[in-house]
DNA sequence: GACTCATTTCCATACTTCTGGAAATATGGA
DNA sequence: TCCATATTTCCAGAAGTATGGAAATGAGTC
């Protein structure tokens, strides 16, 4: 990932309704939500919605695709993940015990069921 | 978390040079570098730099400390981890496949050595 | 085609952030 | 005390972002 793509994400994120529809949207699953339901539950008028979305969706952070009427907005995990990972790179320089917090997080995330042991 | 706050560090990040000090600072661990030394290494004005660390202390990303003349600055891990927690919250919403590119995120910062199995 | 619902595009205003020159403050050493 | 080094504060112009009204586009239904 460059630079550039992490700040247009990191811009995306930054800002507190974009930030709402994201998580939004990270809770919702892959099958996403109508642009409309979202600007209902965020109270927020449609067209101000529609440029949020478009501003995440630029970032790629979040995929749209239409269903009929509805234009269904969803998270895009894998781009997310990618963001996330760009800014812990390197994070431990081999000491682990700096980061534990992040696989704390892993683990709140998706609890340990395949895990591998070493 | 509140989203006031996310919004904020997430604020600090997305700009290209100050997500650059950041990383930076994550790479560097928690000795931490001083503000000239950062200013030199991205060729940065130091009171530009000085300003833009301002904004990631404030966030609540970055520490500092007085050494002598210099001033070493710090990446705060917690903070770090509890921002990342917080974007991707009930991300998996029952269905693990979903997150699994987080949990190698996880993995490939800290490799998994005293983890639990279930 | 005529109508309705869903969403986007256009546009202008208000607001916030970025940047670095100049000057101020703080620390340590002679 | 005087000096050099390290960093911050003050300031202001330039650039970028946020917001929503009005109008336009696209999709389904009769």
């Amino acid at each position: 990932m460059k630079p550039a793509a992490a700040v247009q994400s990191l811009s995306a994120l930054a800002q507190e309704s974009r930030l709402a529809v994201f998580r939004l949207l990270v809770k919702a699953g892959p099958e996403g939500v109508a642009a409309g339901d979202i600007a209902r539950k965020l109270k927020t008028p449609a067209n101000t919605m529609s440029a949020q979305l478009l501003v995440l969706s630029n970032a790629g952070l979040v995929r749209a695709r239409r269903d009929g009427r509805s234009i269904l907005y969803s998270a895009d995990f894998e781009a997310m993940s990618r963001l996330l990972l760009f800014i812990t790179e390197d994070c431990c320089g081999g000491n682990a015990a700096i980061c534990a917090p992040l696989v704390s997080m892993a683990e709140t995330c998706c609890p340990p069921k395949k895990r591998r042991v070493s």
